[in-house]
DNA sequence: GTCTATAAAGCGATAGAC
DNA sequence: GTCTATCGCTTTATAGAC
């Protein structure tokens, strides 16, 4: 028994997950009108565009609560902590490993093409928020770059194997070295 | 046109191919069928146990490939020049990036669980090989463990980034990094 | 806003002729 | 081995009552 949904925030939140755990070919409407409590009425009353614009809303969503909650603080804050917060913040987000990044998952294969711009933005702005934040630390520009992807990507590396494995360690390890190599260390 | 398969090893290549640009639930029969040339009734006299058959098929096909090409000689030949020979084999394989992990891709979600044995096996292999070869190259045996999953796990990433900002250099670089980090410096 | 009913198309899978 | 035809079901999406 599912109850129902209080309004059109939480209904993303739960189709977000849904698309995680099934991806978008994956995710009926059928289930998403099982796991949300909602009709198939109700569900294109709020997204008249179908499924297509169910998961972008849950990707605008995504892309919203990383550019408040990381990209921006990197950009702004005093940038040894806004480091540090990254990755509690990441860590949390990701439940340590036990969940997975949907940007990441939509980035392979066919389901990439609907939604390109947004993925490729949300890679993008982490990337160069980072390296922003690493180089005031004080790593060199082009280092501050590198290390940047190495990061974003190690956590995506991370998630995966995480979730091959079963194996939630995993993903705390990948993130505990990538921690580390972004303090200063020469 | 597309002209018909010579035998199963050529449709298995083909499936896989498929399997990697629309996912498990994304590669409908139809597709198949379009794309390898044969009609629905000689897919299940080669497999009559369907899709999931046809992928599971995908799946030892990957793994017998990487078994022999990455796997063995990892724990057999000279550790310095096999660890070498599998960052060629794997930038060759995934085509500097441009290729997915169809191991990866099926690790997370609803579809991991069809095959999860083998997934597992698959990177649980991996990185025991590189950790073996590591340790023998003088690595210490925890260190050895502990880059060896950053290794396997930063490839995975590296692929996902590179899809991700359709961008190969992505991948090359990440390559380039996690090759370094595995001589040794101290 | 939410529901049920239903349409039209596609799905995986099977049967049987050749 | 390969094909066409078809089954039964599910899919996305729409219509219309309430």
């Amino acid at each position: 028994m599912i109850r129902p949904v209080a309004g059109r925030e939480q209904i993303v939140a739960r189709l977000g997950e849904l698309f995680r755990e099934h991806g978008y070919e994956g995710a009926s409407l059928s289930l998403i009108s099982a796991r949300t409590g909602l009709g198939k009425g109700s569900l294109y009353h709020f997204f008249p565009g179908g499924k297509e614009e169910m998961a972008g809303a849950v990707l605008a969503d995504i892309d919203g609560w990383f550019e408040r909650e990381i990209f921006a603080p990197l950009r702004q804050d005093d940038a040894v902590p806004a480091i540090a917060d990254m990755f509690d913040a990441v860590d949390r987000y990701f439940q340590s490993g036990r969940r997975a990044c949907l940007v990441g998952a939509f980035a392979l294969g066919q389901t990439r093409g609907r939604f390109a711009v947004v993925i490729e933005a949300y890679f993008w702005r982490w990337q160069g928020a980072l390296a922003n934040a690493l180089a005031r630390a004080g790593h060199r520009a082009d280092a501050a770059r590198d290390l940047a992807e190495e990061v974003v990507g190690g956590i995506q590396g991370g998630l995966i194997l995480a979730h091959a494995l079963d194996d939630d360690t995993v993903f705390t390890r990948a993130l505990a070295r990538l921690r580390a190599r972004c303090a200063i260390t020469g």
